[in-house]
RNA sequence: GCCGGUGUGGCGAAAUGGUAGACGCACAGGACUUAAAAUCCUGGGACCGUAAAACGUCGUGUGGGUUCGAGUCCCACCACCGGCACCA
């Protein structure tokens, strides 16, 4: 193929105006207060030339942008350019309408395999990420794309990672106050804790009641420990902060040396290269980001953003409508024990028949805790208390009188109960009457369970995360002993511990209601718990609770005539043999009366629909929703329980052990009592720079390897540096703030310029168009949002949002429908592409392919015909026999290629004549098609239609220059190297005729515009009017015949054609025709019978 | 299982409820050429016919429905792709 000749000479052309946009800084943004150099063509265009571009002369802006690439070894491969050229051509566009446009470009350069290269090869991480880096500027801009080069960045940058640490330092100094839903600066937590800690209060303050319990509990148990007052105070202010230190269980990765976030983690592999992970317990920075939960996933709703991606971030999310209600426990004594199940039924609390909580729940080991103190509690009888006052506590909690020793031993006495120790150390020591024999009967059943339940945790602390979801195919758990109370109706239910239920969702524990919940009716099922149906809906069914085998007669049984009503086999899983749903209670009470086989009873199948209310009391007879209603009222009503929102999404995990990232600003110290605490560096000292290293590899006891440097690490006055560096995602999240400032060194974005760039100022807001691959749909969009968030409500940014529309690119596949990949061999480099038929052809193939966001096959061949097409368009506008000299001279090697491109003269068939009719016709409905496609981002079909203008304007003998000229205007988005350089050579022909109607301004002024900043053309609708047109001529539907009428013919005349048509004549002759639809410019329809 | 999306020639695809398959690839025939490539012209959903055509019938994943008329709207289902998944 290479040796195949070329269609026209792209490898002159592109180079030649790739260097000239470079020049010129051609595609340069204006902020608001630059100084537009003479002679710019931005500045010609806008009469900005020469001055000083103040916010108001500003056009309106139009921020485009991509998702910057991690610049790997690899280099480019076709999917970074779909969604770049798709970007440039209406960066282009938005550029000739008269735009300020913003499209910038750079590079997400921290990441792994520098750093792995780094460990084997020694080399720095750095070194590698330059080269990696000048090699995808070298392809990108091979690619002709007009990005404002001048505002790259790295977010390897020095100065720009002090950016990154600096808001880093932001969030560590934030908290988020629930009152006012948003973060605020740390100070402002102060009076709170002020309050918590020690009561005083400068000026009125409101805290949340839930808020403020949650606090007074964390103080009142450093209080309890003796700690200092002055580090409670330190840890609750901590412990708020939107940058945290976190102790708990962290996806670790042996093979990167690193913990990862859940959103890196999938199907219990890491999200980069696939390795095992596992849960440890460790200490690490976390970032708040469910604070921003509700707001992360109300906002969605103001985002044009695809529907999918949207979905998947309201997944990610994960919100769910239910309610909080506490169940108190059966344990005798003074001290009430109850938890908090979290539910989204709280309409069937009175189909509850069994509570589970999560293994590593608290409340296992409180409970254990309590049978140990009851059973010291017993051991010692009433004899033993001395004292002459004591605290009597009866089994009604609330109830607490002081009485005499005597006096108790008497009152205990009469009520036929036994008097019991319960704290001897107390002053007054405090006592309690109960019944003994409650005592007992608790003591035996919990103490018959501690076993078991030990022997069960310890299990499941053993088993993997992937053996406790996915291969679970069979629930396990184990009685507690315990029982809670249901609120509703005092009956005593069984908690039990199980791991399908999860420790970090919601509260940890659930009520189980199994005949409306698939899970619990298989842990039901499996342990013979009751089942007991509160909810009748259509779709109730009922079935054997216990799975059988059935023989071949029982299963023609089943399928004869008689049990027509629906039966449904469930199958069993590892339980084996079968469950029978049947819709009819007595159906399935006459089958399997008479079996010989153990099939349980029979029981509601697991339902989870909407119905109506059954078995519940006072809910009976409402509708789900007005059950949900009734109930949550009676629970807020008694104290029992709180209508709640709950979300899946948990903090961001935000350390990684890693050397190439951003260096967290903080430095750990020591307190007098010898409590280590974490200390923010101040902004003044940023950037804070990595050490140089000779060994990337973590320390052998698992340290970063940043805690290689011993120089850097310690500081003179004893402090140590935190050695964990930033995830990836830190220099995603806001690099499309810095293209707005670049080189700004006293902020990160300025106020001016962020206003200009990203205010809502009436059409639009925010980032105008972001374009990337749905990859990032729950890692770098979800964090970016909240970065933004964050920095939105301490007032750096002045909108809620960052991105407001976004597109997916599609997924490009290898030639062979498979996703590319370097071990199938089917990844194309486009490099190779652009060798052979030029970078324009290569972006109008992305773009030909298929819509921007479907999936679809990489086809050699497609790019070939696209080629072919501009080839079209070369012959269109230059004359052969110059280009056979201009051949000839090539081979001589003896001119410049400008003096060889000048060579190449223009078609004589083209004139500066005026245009006919037909031709402005051809030409304005491709400018329509053209403008309305772009507007719509529809790239394929406004491409078919620039071939439609071109197949026909080839086969004119006298070409219009004023009509080619508007179609190279069109052409420049897609193609613009081709149109540049015939834009060039049209230029030497004038035009005047058309100049009339604006139609070929081609100047402003006295200066000639340049094809980029050439204002788009615009289409008059007036020239598309057709005299005549074709109606179709239909008999019941069918087409019969076409006709040929005027434009302006009326119904009745339409009507009276279409009857006289002898086409269509056979189709209703011998009917009676019952009516006749004319649509006038349409059709018309017969309808006969 | 739940959520989102897609389904149209040999292929990529196009069609505000109104002539299905624009445009392109591949293919076939022709022109130019000693020849090939390139270029230019012509053809084309399937079936039935025919020397060739005309005409006809069928046709947008499947089955129903609404409508004078459905690729497009409604209902049910199937297949594929993507996401989530013991989330209470």
């Amino acid at each position: 193929m290479a040796s195949s000749r070329r269609q026209y000479p792209f490898h002159l052309i592109e180079p030649k105006w790739q260097q000239t946009w470079d020049e010129q800084q051609a595609f340069r943004a204006f902020n608001p207060g630059d100084s537009v150099p003479e002679g710019h063509p931005f500045g010609i265009r806008h009469n900005l030339s020469g001055k000083v571009a103040r916010a108001e002369a500003l056009p309106q802006k139009f921020y485009i942008l991509d998702m910057f690439p991690y610049p790997s070894g690899a280099g480019l491969h076709v999917g970074h350019p779909e969604g770049y050229t798709a970007t440039d051509i209406l960066a282009r566009y938005r550029r000739a309408c008269g735009f300020n446009v913003l499209h910038p470009m750079g590079w997400d350069s921290f990441g792994l395999p520098a750093e792995q290269y780094a460990v084997k090869t020694g080399q720095h991480p750095r070194v590698t990420t330059e080269a990696n880096i000048a090699n995808f500027t070298r392809q990108i801009k091979s690619l002709g794309f007009s990005y404002d080069w001048s505002r790259e960045l790295a977010t390897t940058d020095v100065e720009y990672f002090k950016w990154t640490q600096w808001i880093f330092l932001k969030l560590y100094n934030s908290w988020f106050n629930p009152e006012t839903n948003r973060a605020e600066p740390i100070e402002t937590f102060n009076p709170i804790v002020e309050k918590i800690v020690t009561g005083r209060v400068s000026q009125p303050i409101t805290i949340a009641p839930a808020f403020e319990y949650e606090l007074r509990t964390v103080a009142n148990k450093l209080l309890a420990r003796g700690t200092r007052i002055s580090t409670i105070k330190r840890t609750l202010v901590d412990s708020q902060r939107l940058a945290y230190v976190a102790k708990g269980d962290f996806w670790w990765c042996e093979q990167l040396g690193t913990v990862l976030s859940n959103e890196e983690v999938v199907d219990g592999k890491s999200e980069v290269g696939g390795f095992p992970v596992e849960k440890k317990p460790m200490l690490q920075w976390v970032l708040r980001i469910t604070a921003y939960a509700e707001r992360l996933f109300d906002d969605l709703d103001s985002i044009d953003w695809s529907n999918s991606l949207k979905e998947m971030q309201r997944n990610w999310i994960g919100r769910s409508e239910g309610a909080i209600v506490k169940f108190q426990v059966d344990v005798p004594g003074p001290n009430p024990v109850s938890f908090s199940v979290f539910t989204t039924r709280p309409d069937t609390l009175f189909g509850v028949t069994y509570m589970v909580v999560a293994p590593e729940h608290t409340f296992v080991d409180g409970i254990v805790a309590l049978l140990e103190q009851k059973k010291r509690a017993n051991y010692r009888v009433n004899e033993q208390i001395t004292a002459p006052t004591i605290r009597i506590y009866s089994e009604n909690i609330s109830e607490i009188e002081v009485l005499s020793l005597s006096a108790a031993l008497a009152k205990a006495k009469s009520r036929g109960l036994d008097l019991i120790e319960n704290n001897p150390t107390a002053n007054p020591p405090a006592c309690i009457i109960e019944s003994y024999a409650k005592h007992v009967s608790f003591e035996q059943e919990v103490s018959k369970q501690i076993q078991p339940v030990r022997d069960y945790k310890q299990q499941v602390a053993k088993k993997s995360d992937l053996e406790r979801t996915e291969l679970a195919k069979e629930k396990t758990g184990v009685f507690m002993g315990a029982y809670a109370i249901n609120p509703v109706n005092s009956q005593r239910i069984p908690i039990w511990i199980a791991d399908y239920v999860l420790s970090n969702y919601g509260t940890g524990a659930i009520m189980a209601v199994p005949a409306h919940d698939e899970r619990d009716w298989e842990f039901a099922a499996l342990f013979d718990l009751p089942i007991k149906e509160v909810v009748k809906s259509q779709k109730q069914r009922y079935c054997n609770r216990k799975p059988v085998h059935l023989d071949a007669t029982d299963i023609n049984l089943l399928h004869s005539p008689d049990f027509k009503p629906d039966i449904e086999f469930r199958n069993a899983g590892s339980l084996k043999g079968e469950w029978i749903d049947f819709l009819d209670r007595e159906e399935a009470i006459k089958f399997f009366s008479g079996r010989s086989y153990d099939f349980g009873d029979i029981v509601p199948s697991s339902v989870e629909a909407d119905g109506t209310t059954c078995n519940s009391d006072f809910l009976n007879g409402s509708t789900t929703p007005e059950a949900k209603k009734k109930i949550s009222a009676w629970l807020e009503e008694k104290g029992l329980g709180k209508k709640t929102i709950n979300y899946k999404l948990r903090d961001w995990l935000f350390s990684r052990q890693r050397y190439w990232g951003e260096p967290f600003p903080i430095v750990w110290k020591k307190d007098a009592a010898g409590n280590l605490y974490h200390e923010a560096l101040p902004e003044s000292s940023l950037p804070l720079l990595p050490p140089s290293l000779e060994d990337y590899k973590p320390m052998p006891d698992g340290q970063p390897p940043l805690a290689r440097a011993k120089d850097w690490l310690n500081l003179p006055d004893g402090s140590v540096r935190e050695t964990n560096t930033m995830p990836q995602w830190a220099g995603s999240c806001w690099y499309y703030l810095r293209y707005l400032d670049a080189k700004n060194n006293s902020a990160f974005v300025g106020k001016d310029v962020e206003n200009y760039w990203m205010a809502s100022n009436g059409k639009s807001a925010g980032v105008d168009l972001y374009v990337g691959g749905t990859e990032h749909a729950v890692l770098h969009l979800l964090y970016a949002r909240f970065w933004h968030k964050v920095l939105f409500d301490l007032g750096y940014v002045s909108t809620p949002e960052p991105f407001y529309k976004l597109v997916n690119q599609g997924l490009i596949l290898g030639s062979d429908g498979q996703k590319m990949s370097k071990s199938r061999g089917n990844v194309v480099n486009p490099d190779d592409v652009l060798v052979e038929y030029g970078a324009d052809a290569f972006r109008l193939y992305e773009m030909f392919m298929g819509p921007l966001q479907d999936t679809k096959p990489w086809n050699i061949n497609g790019v070939a015909g696209v080629y072919k097409f501009l080839g079209r368009v070369w012959r269109l506008f230059v004359d052969e026999t110059s280009e056979t000299e201009f051949e000839q001279a090539e081979a001589t090697k003896e001119q410049s290629n400008q003096e060889l491109l000048n060579l190449i003269k223009l078609n004589a068939a083209i004139k500066d004549v005026a245009a006919t009719p037909a031709q402005l016709k051809t030409l304005h409905a491709c400018i329509k098609k053209v403008t309305e496609d772009l507007d719509g981002m529809r790239f394929n079909t406004a491409i078919s239609a620039m071939m439609v203008f071109v197949n026909d304007a080839i086969t004119w003998e006298t070409k219009p220059v004023s009509v080619l000229r508007e179609f190279l205007q069109l052409l420049q988005p897609f193609a613009p190297h081709i149109a540049e350089e015939l834009w060039s050579k049209v230029q030497s022909l004038k035009s005047k005729v058309n100049a009339a109607d604006g139609s070929a301004t081609l100047s402003i002024g006295h200066q000639t515009l340049d094809l980029a900043y050439s204002p788009w053309p615009k289409f008059d609708a007036a020239l598309l009017v057709e005299n005549e047109i074709e109606i179709p001529v239909q008999v019941n539907g069918k087409l019969r015949d076409v006709i040929k009428v005027s434009v302006n013919a009326t119904a009745a005349e339409l009507e009276a054609l279409a009857l006289a048509n002898e086409k269509a004549k056979p189709y209703y002759e011998g009917k009676t025709i019952k009516k006749v639809i004319v649509v006038p410019k349409k059709l018309v329809n017969i309808v006969a019978a």
